[in-house]
DNA sequence: CGCCCTCTGGGGGATTCCCCCATCCCCCTG
DNA sequence: CAGGGGGATGGGGGAATCCCCCAGAGGGCG
């Protein structure tokens, strides 16, 4: 019986032999390697063949994102699952767009993983159930190429979010912008719907990223 | 021959793995069991035995300090090994205070797992080469007790801060840590004094940042 | 024993958040 | 030109929060 051969790569050596144990305990799939960075991973895989890759969004170097992106160019057959313990709603669709065919957390069972790989070497797309949903309603919302990171803001909604970046409060946004505070709160629920944000923590949380430069604008 | 028999706290399913199939291989190692969380761990570990506990220091619930500290109660001559992938200035000095005999990266080689076992379970204590003899430059200089910026927070006030920097509101923070609101706001008060922060928004923006590892403590 | 610190919470007022709605203006398109 | 769509500016009002003041339990320490 054939096996799927799986290839690895994160930066942490612990969860490679995780994986490892995991995959090769399975009857129809074998780890036939590994890789701690992009740049390793590519050249491995100029010399052997695999079925699928797994691989870590955060990694030293060039992250999982480029390697979706050059493994999608060098080896287009190829399908990569991202494995990644960041929130999904940030990551998840940026690496569908970059190529990648299935997206999980790692704090999921090892059941899930086996599942994910199976689905995502089979040809198709593999997410978790809410993630799924959350892709489907944006679709069906319309907006079907539109933009849907930050270039989906204003200009207005940018230069409120790069204030609030700064830690300032709602109040101070406005004074500074000599606006009112309701016009800035209006900006906020904007951004937020935007860019799926549930509260102000999490609107805080990006506008800080985005301040740093941590946001990729696609 | 006897193998220190090994317990793991991790809350990543494929960590465990990773770290059961290291140790099994290890001819004087062997895993006795494992948990996700720090009650768990705490309920298993009140019925079976184990020479050493190997546990990751972001659990949800009870984070990894807490279960030091509950450990080093109820079973004191119980070695703990701290592995995470957080930076070592920050943590490993206040895990060792907390009673925990080793601190490593996760980052590390599975080599390193095995050596700081054996050299936990027989009583030594190990950290990484840098943060030895970081902490030894630290107890030579006298140190003068004057921790600034991040250092002057609490145990407590640093896992509230970790959840804040995720995009986490107050409400929820208190959810995870199963504690009342009030008590988030009190600590998120002495954050701030203790930060030089003035109001929730700047709050917001140092909790990220730290949680990004962007903070440097002056 | 008394003091200090930590962790845990409450009371209550001020502030903010957040949903629904409105107005104005500009641009575009039929 | 009339109408529509989207961006920018705001209000009302209730829920949630922030924030200052206060306090007890428990641990460490001189």
């Amino acid at each position: 019986m054939p096996r799927y051969r799986v290839f690895l790569v994160d930066d942490h050596p612990i969860v490679r032999a995780g994986f490892r144990s995991v995959i090769d305990a399975e009857d129809d799939l074998v780890a036939v390697g590994e890789a701690a960075s992009s740049e390793d991973a590519q050249r491995q895989l100029a010399h052997l063949v695999a079925d699928v890759v797994v691989a870590d969004l955060s990694l030293e170097g060039a992250n999982g994102l480029e390697l979706v992106k050059a493994l999608h160019a060098s080896h287009p057959g190829l399908p990569v699952l991202i494995v990644s313990m960041h929130d999904e709603a940030l990551y998840a669709q940026r690496a569908l767009e970059a190529g990648a065919r299935g997206y999980l957390r790692k704090d999921h069972a090892v059941d899930a993983l086996c599942v994910a790989i199976r689905a995502v070497v089979q040809g198709r797309v593999h997410l978790s159930p809410a993630m799924t949903s959350r892709m489907l309603e944006q679709v069906t919302s319309g907006q079907a190429d539109g933009p849907t990171g930050l270039d989906a803001l204003t200009d207005r909604e940018l230069e409120v979010l790069e204030r609030l970046g700064e830690g300032r409060p709602t109040r101070e946004v406005a004074e500074l912008l000599h606006l009112s505070v309701k016009t800035i709160e209006t900006h906020r629920a904007n951004i937020k719907a935007k860019l799926g944000l549930a509260n102000a923590a999490e609107l805080s949380r990006q506008a800080v990223l985005f301040k740093q430069g941590l946001l990729t604008p696609r």
